[in-house]
DNA sequence: CTGAAAGCGCTTACAG
DNA sequence: CTGAAAGCGCTTACAG
């Protein structure tokens, strides 16, 4: 039925060593020979068993992608549902599978991890959690399966991908400041993700380049309840405030959304500075800039770092920063 | 290093067919060398290896998930995003991994189904792409793989799920008669995708019913350029249209609204029906209402009715037809 | 119930 | 360069 390497021997008349020497272009084998195998096994549209191939040389030619459990159900779907194509592509580009891995509802990320490295079943890693324990990763290292993380962890050693938080939110504030607003609060998602800190960052280092000394910076748990609250609170807390930088996108930004739509506050035309941009932005009726993150561009670029620590190279930056841009309307 | 069953069997002091059976629930083992197997394979941590179980047993333990090269652009995203991890989560409580494949841009599906074919690394499919070519189903039945279509294609025999278009669309139409609408164009996207032509017979139901004549069907491919001038036609033509129903979500109804958006049009206040809710709706300066997907559900329907194929059951019936939520704005 | 043996389809030293 | 052989870690008839 399956047409097997010993069929492509027998033919040819070669021992199956032969073959797959020809087939995976080691040396060893005569140019002749080398071309009438790879000539037959592509008549017969032979490919090789990827189960068999697994076992014997102990690559599995698949690459897993750690979803966080949130991937399915916040609008910023989107921005997983462009990491994962991506990927994707790149994975297949590399003769490579794309395995999904997303933890079950409540759990977090470390049962699959586990699961991965007994079954052995992938040969790296690019991990999308934001959050991240320093168990996981140590674990991976002690395993040998090399992974990337998309996003970036100050407190643990790895390769990453990331897109510039800093500059991006300095360079958004920058602007805010440069259209005339001066009273400018963030509204930042929870500090225990590296990018918001970030994002802070360049938020103050936008007011300090400027001379600006009012600031406001507010944490808020991601959650509807709390991002609303949070805005509620620092609308209540300056009346004067005329621009609300919120760090984050997805539903809390929604959320944010909703609160400055509210009837009693509208009327102050609150200006709005987002980090990630959305082609709705376009309906709403207020003034609003916006960072734009390269989302294929991360997916791309953490496969082929990944990809190169498979070949047993080092990629070198360890952390590769993308560029986002700045969307004005 | 690996922990194998042969130390297991070692361990245990019996054959590692004898593990073999313990450990797969398999009869043929005495109630007590089981428990001791199962409580060592327990306390020793041990999980079998992927790829040697996929070889000996021609079983992979991996589903796949076929994807349409457009997933990861347009802003219905954050539907891929949200079958993807409701299909992983199935997939893991099934002790299944999730394999994503996905078209190389510009390519179709083809490609990536032959290479499953061959490689044999995957036991199902579950496939998303929305339109197909009969000659891959003939594929996968010859090689005896099953796969369930999410959406249906009536040209071919196969399990599904889907949505009900139809009533979905007829509801929405009789809602929009319902609230005073007398005049409702119906910009449908290719004829191709079933599930267009289900919605647009959805709508002639709706007037139908309610006794409506006046009806206007023009179907748009999904392209920027496309869409919007379909809508300028339609608006140009029927000067006295009053609501728009549009079958499709994504950047496509995007680039409607932009149209109707448009100075010139926007005074007309024409009211809006979409074959997919967001929450953005809530900014749009004009009456709309839309159909909501259970897009989880669908997901989740799939792989379960796959994982019944994979069972050896035939689940039925074929095609399962999830309901949608009328959202009234 | 139990275990020895063959086999899944490859890869990889190792002789020749 | 070429090929015979062992081995990857399981499963699955088949004897006992």
């Amino acid at each position: 039925m399956k047409l097997t390497i010993n069929e492509i021997a027998e033919i040819a008349k070669v021992a199956k060593s032969t073959v797959s020497k020809a087939l995976n272009g080691q040396k060893g084998v005569s140019e002749e020979k080398r071309r009438e195998i790879l000539s037959l096994a592509e008549r017969l549209n032979y490919e090789p068993s990827a189960s068999a191939q697994a076992l014997a040389s102990s690559r599995t030619g698949i690459i897993g992608l750690l979803l966080p459990h949130e991937a399915g159900y916040t609008l910023a779907g989107s921005y997983w549902s462009a990491i994962i194509t991506s990927v994707a592509e790149a994975a297949n580009a590399h003769g490579h599978s794309l395995l999904i891995l997303a933890p079950p509802a409540g759990d977090d990320v470390a049962g699959p991890v586990e699961t991965v490295i007994r079954r052995r079943n992938v040969d790296g890693l690019i991990i999308g959690a934001e959050r991240l324990d320093p168990g996981i990763t140590a674990r991976l290292d002690a395993e040998d399966i090399p992974f990337v993380l998309i996003g970036r962890d100050p407190t643990i050693k790895h390769y990453s991908v990331d897109v510039d938080n800093r500059g991006g939110s300095e360079g958004l504030v920058a602007h805010l400041l440069a259209s005339g607003y001066g009273r400018i609060a963030c509204l930042a998602g929870p500090a225990e993700y590296p990018y918001n800190r970030e994002r802070v960052e360049g938020y103050r280092l936008a007011l300090e380049r400027a001379g600006v000394s009012w600031n406001s910076v507010r944490h808020a748990g991601y959650t509807s309840e709390e991002g609303r609250r949070a805005v509620t609170e620092i609308l209540a807390g300056h009346p004067d405030l005329d621009a609300l930088f919120v760090t984050a996108g997805g539903e809390f930004l929604l959320d944010c959304i909703d609160v400055l739509r509210l009837p009693g506050v509208a009327p102050r035309r609150i200006g709005l500075g987002a980090f990630d941009d959305y082609r709705f932005f376009d309906y709403l009726d207020m003034p609003i800039c916006a960072i734009r993150q390269p989302l294929r561009d991360i997916g791309g670029t953490a496969a082929l770092m990944l990809f190169a620590l498979l070949a047993g190279e080092a990629p070198r930056p360890m952390h590769r920063t993308l560029d986002v841009e700045l969307v004005i309307r």
